[in-house]
DNA sequence: CCCGTCACAATATGATCAAATTTCGGACTG
DNA sequence: CAGTCCGAAATTTGATCATATTGTGACGGG
């Protein structure tokens, strides 16, 4: 909330100088990723404008982008809400994820270097401790970083952005099945994943991903049946 | 509940119930989707505010919605263009909408009505009339419509929102490779599509639209690399 | 050739208008 | 007499615009 009267605080630190439209589209983007807004809550703008203290048109600008990116749905007339995703749409939610992050698995194994295996061997790691510790935030979060920095490397920047769009379809649902079963049922086929990568086995290495996506999104249709 | 009231008031367009954002956005869309913006050219606001007459920020807001569908992209300096594809971009494409267009095929085979093969079937002879033609803009809207029309069938709203998303990142250049080789060498499978469909006979349709996405889709590589 | 100044375009805010939902009051019915 | 339903006013929210501010790039002078 204090991100916007820093432009001329932070200015030597060199991150800085990024329009309101944008910081306030980062921010209702990680939000609503990491799940800290529900499924079906309405959001509003004036609200925003109040709470993140910035004016409506930069609030205006991000939720048109998060709309077109299906973060958030024009829930009939004027009103907008985060979605909630219904059986069939986690349908093909799977079906998308498994053909586009499949394939961005497959072509970062050609890429991958042995730091970069390391590194995400070290993701899994912290990723393994946030699921005993039951820490469901950490877990979305490394989780996501995981796959994005798996994908960063297969240089395909389109296919980057399709998955990037679908893990922002189901973030906030993939969040309340956590908050529901706790993170000690999650699947991971991450170690699977960086076996072969290390193996060099871009087959190997996409199956184990259409895996990994596959277990994750049944629990969540599963989850949601039940509710 | 809903009576319809006239609004006499909105003289210049002539129809007025939808937000001037939404319009604002719609045009753009038909006009980068169909070729009239070429790649590279630069857009203003001001110039859009004073050729559509109407304030900056419903022109603002179509735009991010278009920078966000991949339809627009920020060239560096709060300066946007319209997208110029490299070769691997065409390339992810290729694959891209292969897997979600082929897939909306098999989809569709089950739940059209025989009418609603005629009616594609007509939308198709009108397309041929066209390419006979040398109609650049009729075969490019008629080519969208019939694949537009034949997944709407497929009741997957989230992989259509996919495939129209794609669309919209090779529409512009598709508009080039017309513009440098004419309608005649333009590919056709949509027959092929249509004897499968009457079939019902899912994999046949889904191959032949793969073929249909994959010729269309390397004369566009083979004219950009030779640009 | 470098630096300062000027101009233009984009960003951001607040005000204003329109629409919709909600709430409150009254009337009608059981 | 009480409960419910309908309608109008009021409040809340969204949409648009005009305007001020800021940053960037270009042009000209030193």
């Amino acid at each position: 909330m204090d991100l916007i009267k820093n432009n001329a605080s932070d200015a030597k630190t060199g991150e800085g100088k990024k329009p309101a439209h944008e910081q306030v589209y980062q921010t209702l983007r990680s939000q609503i990723m990491y799940g800290e807004l529900v499924p079906g809550q309405p959001v509003t703008i004036q609200g925003l404008t109040d709470s993140l203290g910035v004016g409506m048109t930069p609030v205006r600008e991000a939720i048109r982008r998060l709309i077109s990116d299906g973060a958030l749905v024009f829930q009939g007339n004027r009103r907008v809400s985060v979605p909630l995703l219904s059986n069939t749409d986690v349908e093909q939610l799977i079906f998308a994820r498994i053909s586009i992050e499949s394939e961005l698995s497959r072509r970062a194994t050609a890429i991958v270097t042995p730091s970069d295996i390391d590194q995400l061997e070290q993701l899994d790691q912290r990723l393994d401790q946030t699921i005993a510790d039951g820490d469901v935030s950490g877990y979305l979060r490394l989780n996501h970083q995981f796959h994005e920095t798996l994908y960063a490397h297969a240089d395909a920047p389109i296919l980057n952005d399709l998955a990037e769009r679908l893990w922002l379809r189901f973030g906030p649902s993939l969040r309340v099945v956590c908050g529901r079963f706790g993170t000690h049922s999650l699947p991971d086929r991450h170690k699977d994943i960086i076996a072969a990568l290390r193996a060099r086995d871009a087959e190997r290495v996409a199956k184990a991903t259409a895996q990994d996506i596959e277990q994750g999104m049944e629990l969540m249709s599963d989850a949601l049946t039940d509710a």
